[in-house]
DNA sequence: TCTATAACTTTACACGCGATAAGTTTTTAT
DNA sequence: ATAAAAACTTATCGCGTGTAAAGTTATAGA
């Protein structure tokens, strides 16, 4: 029950009993001042209301502890919750999270990181949009700030990479296909945002010639990150127009199959794996409704828990080891197979 | 282009041929310059890379140009979707928004209350978690910071609240569906979390009293804000078990309704408008993915946009006309009716 | 051209803390 | 008990701004 406010450190060092800068001492790290003068200032918290000024302490600092964190696009609830990990682990290291969403935008991600040059971070972890990001100035960016991307990766740009295997994770689910129906097609977007789009492009071909299997492709036009929108308009015009080559459909993302599933249900084809059933949807990311959509959607669940933990794990290490690491590191987590009634 | 960098506000000064303080009186608004003299600092601003230090700046001046924007739960579409357009009003009012989630927890609700603390900033706006909130912690941090509630009211915090009229909105769905069908019983949680459930239990009482429908409840057990699981794994044990005591389902939440549309297409239990459906189901909200839902639910859409605007509109008013209102404002938004497949 | 006034300049201080140096006290190890 | 080490104290500076006072120059209106 915090009494009188204390408006400044050299008021609360004066309640404590202790001098100001040892104070300042026990706020950095209270496990380097001696026990008993720990208790001292301790016992002045509980009486006093008091914390240091987080402006003055961040002027004076060389670095501060604040950690941006920006995503491509929050709307998306795979992103909400891979931030949600980190902003976690973020918090418990010691370190302010700063959360900023790009909104799909590539204007809107360079602001972000203007803001976040504003405030000087120690570091900063960043999915970038992909191909339609500016990767000069966030090249540019990371060069003045310690900076790990995640989710997509920018050559070069940035002090390490942690992402999905898309080869693995694609191979994985074009063969569960392959050996329980019919081969895949590959419904995807003709041009793509993301740079995984091409990466699991590239890596169902390879798969496909591998099980000695035809790769068909199914390009959709669309614009933009709405891709349910995309995956129902297209799809719904896809199926009514017969344009499938077989029975079964890899989507490049789950929000394609969502908006596909959808589709099929409208349009009366029956999706999964029962009797009666016309054509097999999948996905991959595991998105957090894939669980819930009709049928429960089949598709790779990106290993996000690792993602997250290891891109947390290397910028602070690049913060608190001081330099640059001496060789970039770009390292692919496995995704998993989650197999459900879509496939 | 902008070239050597300069350290602070007296080196800019110097290179643009101004002094300083009035050189801090243009960033502090441009208009507040003779025209000559802004030519001047703009022209230097081209020429030098140079930004005055976000911290000096909030350390000195009395308000902050920070609002913060907490919402219960940034991995639900909704609050995403809402936050993302409350951010772009602030940015375009020349202020700094801060977005922050509570994850569902009271403990981090309270927490990101501190964090904001720390960084004083001018205004909130907060949507709270509702029933689980510490109430009496979010009245003493409103009384020490202009502060405006949205989405979920609590009596006599903040100084205004901005939410949805679930009475109106409730009233027209169940209209709806008592003027197309049989009447609606109720889904929904045994002790929700959120104020507006509780209102729109009452709400669902009234107008089936007033269209002369004796109401019926299907309340289900749950905690926490996984609402699509509570309800598919409750809907599957409600239609496995023969609980429904008409053919039409109201629920709650549109997240409550994916869960439960879910359940019903595992069931077996053919959901919809077209001959040979067994049950009908209709939301609220309007959530992202209920156009993508099969079929696609019918549900009512909040008007966030004007939520959001009216938010934004009012802490703004609140921080610049300096002191809190004679009297706390508290509007409802009516819903839109938005007729899908469902129901 | 003159004058009122708005806008500028210089000077100075305040903000609240981090950091460091030099001296003093307390704790730890022998 | 004693010396060395650790932790404290006082004193002082620096950070980059906001802000205010007092004096000076530019601008607008007559």
């Amino acid at each position: 029950m915090p009494g009188a406010k204390i408006k400044n450190m050299e008021g609360f060092a004066a309640v404590s009993g202790i001098s100001r800068p040892t104070v300042s001492k026990y706020f950095n790290d209270p496990g380097s001042v001696r026990k008993s003068t720990r208790i001292k200032i301790e016992a002045a918290l509980e009486r006093y209301d008091y914390r240091p000024n987080i402006y003055a302490i961040n002027q004076n600092r060389r670095r501060t502890k604040n950690i941006g964190l920006v995503v491509p696009n929050l709307t998306d609830p795979f992103f909400a919750a891979i931030a949600r990990t980190m902003e976690g682990l973020i918090l418990a290291a010691g370190y302010n999270p700063l959360l900023l969403s790009s909104h799909g935008g590539a204007e809107q991600e360079i602001s972000n990181l203007d803001s976040l040059r504003a405030i000087k971070p120690a570091g900063v972890l960043l999915a970038p949009l992909g191909r339609a990001s500016n990767s000069a100035l966030l090249a540019e960016f990371a060069d003045e700030i310690p900076t790990v991307l995640f989710d997509a990766n920018l050559e070069n740009v940035g002090e390490a990479f942690f992402g999905s295997d898309n080869a693995q994770s694609i191979d994985l689910i074009v063969q569960y296909l392959c050996r329980t129906g019919e081969p895949p097609a590959f419904f995807e977007m003709k041009n793509p945002v993301n740079p995984n789009a091409y990466r699991r492009r590239t890596a169902y071909t390879a798969s496909m010639e591998r099980l000695g299997q035809e790769p068909h492709f199914i390009r959709v036009n669309g614009e933009g990150w709405d891709f349910e929108e995309i995956g129902f308009r297209q799809g719904t015009r896809v199926i009514a127009e017969k344009l499938l080559p077989t029975n079964t459909v890899l989507c490049s993302n789950d929000r394609l199959a969502i908006g596909l599933l959808s589709a099929a249900f409208e349009s009366g084809a029956r999706v999964g794996l029962e009797e009666g059933c016309e054509l097999r949807i999948a996905g991959h990311d595991d998105h957090p409704f894939a669980r819930y959509t009709c049928p429960s959607l089949t598709t790779i669940s990106q290993d996000y828990a690792a993602i997250g933990a290891r891109s947390v794990e290397t910028i602070l290490a690049l913060i608190e080891e001081g330099k640059s690491a001496k060789e970039r590191e770009v390292t692919f987590f496995e995704g998993r197979l989650v197999m459900r009634g879509s496939a």
